[in-house]
DNA sequence: TGTTAACCGAGACGGTACGTCTCGTCTTGGC
DNA sequence: GCCAAGACGAGACGTACCGTCTCGGTTAACA
């Protein structure tokens, strides 16, 4: 072989079909929903999505990475989050809180939910990916907020905010992987009691 | 079909043979341990046990059974888990904390441990057994603890003592989990200290 | 283990149940007839005779010995077989012929001669066996017909008996084994035909 | 289902790697030779030829297809056989029939063709393909040798050839898949005598 | 404005593991 | 000690996917 010449060949990007790509990652979407993670095989995307099995392997390292992108393109549009600031920090984290429960209990979450969870717990590439392109935009509007809260007043000063999201959104998280317990609208309202008495100023 | 009539043939228990039965959930253990969940397989962990492989298929209905159970037998010993009682509450919590820290980061607890993570997201029945088995008599150890220190006035005696234990463990979890942070002894101390101002009397 | 202890334990005959020898040659009969040879199954014999596998495996040494087993005790009856002796050969061979032809046709005997035939091919302890048990006497009682017509002048007197069996029956036999042409009375009267020519005083 | 619609996808032949063919094939051929028709799995003979088992599936559809066609590979360089023709039939058959004895006794030969026929016996498609590729050629070379007998006035005109190739090939071939006799030099030589004698013009 | 390199769909390939089936042996009670 | 019943270790079955590797057939940049 020549040298600088690799056999791993390195596709070239500007000359990507859009078309496929969207084709892939839609048929990704419907399988998980359908058949549920641990049952969509790669061969079925290529199927579904009338596209060479080579060109899902060319341009994604595994399945855990062709799903998580379809997970990722439907967040997309959302930049830019913002949570509600009324100035009472109390209502409007129980407005997110009881929303974010209400998304858990939806079966349309659900299944693809699950499956990026399932894929996270055993693969820390995907899982620093999960951090930094869905968990960190979202947490970086929350603790936005929360540090809104502390110039208020709000909040202890010195709170580390990053515990602050962990105390109030772990346990739901739990309780949902682990099925461990009813998530209620009182549920969520217990947690952001408590979460602000812990870091009350 | 007439009841009592399968046409799935269901084995006696009582002929089960119990040599193979350890073997089984040993080499399932090893397997694990060393591969990972994911890439341990059926026919490895008959072929390591010395089994025919419809040994296994007789007795487990999947994979995720086995290993499961595998976990089962090793914590089967340790009946009557107690927590400490100093009477101090804070420093017993502590040291149970830093203790799950230290476990966590145990590199022979670890692979395990997110097996189990891995098969329980998506397996509702799995959860429940998970539950059942392995949290719960844990859970009861532990909420033993938190009344002997509602009685001793260290803790709000309407304290929902399940909900207690998850604002104490649930973020220590997901941060493992999603390897969202580091887990250290300071941290452990850091959710006592909260979860106590929190669930103050 | 004692001495003179032997691990192929060696059954005692005068102990064995007629009732099971029985029901297994029967299911084995029956099995072949609506399986073909190929199909059946020790197994399925054993379930169908309502009889330990153990109970097969300590009197047969293989599916092939317990299958001949039961063509044999269907022709153990028709002892002394004796071909017709009306004094003109040609007549007498035609006669047996088309039975024979006949009998190849029937499918109840269809199955089962084929299953027999495939087993012997491979299988020269079978095949010694078909020959002394099964094909023998027949033998034996149609070169008494050949002799009887040797002594009457109808046959080379130094006609080598063996042979002319083959030349008359081998062609029919391998026509049906091999499904190369069709069996009908003219053909088994051309064998005939041909066999006294060649083999004329 | 609509026509020219199948869910048994069906492989493009044109695609077919030449290469895995003939190694299958090839392997085919060797363990029939060394373990005997029986014996002999798809998973050996893929683990043999470096294939894949679904490649042998594909192409295949029986054990018993593959081990024919490995005979059809051997044979098929062989093409346009002719009989010898020195215008003496008694000798050229006597050289002929001397031939297949030893080619019947040749250990190399006999584990294959037993192979052959304990399959041909059971399966009429395998036998029609049999008498299409494999005896058909050959016998048509025979029956050539044999009209050019006839136009010498060496056999009756009205002679039916098939049949006279049963009577000269079959009792052979019976002796040797039943083994119920000696294959010599002069049972070859007896059988042409008796032949020409019964067809004699 | 061809040429040509790369991507595309398709799907055959060598493999691994699946879950099922049957083999022949071993074990357990019942008679 | 034979028997029916059936669990066992073993291993082949035929299927499903894996990830890689050709095939022609379009594109899309560049010569």
């Amino acid at each position: 072989m020549l040298p600088g010449v690799s056999n791993t060949r390195k596709p070239n990007p500007a000359r990507r079909s859009e078309r496929s790509r969207r084709a892939v990652l839609a048929a990704a979407r419907e399988l998980v929903s359908e058949l549920g993670y641990a049952k969509v095989t790669i061969e079925a995307i290529a199927a579904r999505a009338g596209v060479g099995k080579q060109t899902i392997y060319r341009w994604w390292p595994s399945k855990g990475a062709v799903i998580f992108d379809s997970f990722l393109a439907l967040s997309e549009g959302g930049e830019g989050i913002r949570l509600p600031d009324t100035g009472d920090l109390e209502a409007d984290l129980k407005t997110v809180m009881r929303a974010t429960v209400a998304e858990f209990a939806d079966p349309v979450f659900e299944a693809p939910l699950r499956a990026l969870n399932t894929e996270i717990v055993g693969d820390p590439a995907l899982a620093a990916l999960y951090r930094e392109k869905l968990a960190g935009p979202v947490d970086q509007a929350k603790k936005e907020r929360l540090r809104s809260a502390q110039r208020a007043g709000q909040l202890a000063a010195d709170a580390d905010l990053d515990l602050v999201l962990e105390v109030l959104y772990a346990p739901l998280y739990q309780r949902w992987l682990h099925r461990s317990g009813p998530l209620t609208p009182e549920y969520a309202d217990a947690l952001v009691d408590i979460t602000l008495r812990a870091f009350a100023p």
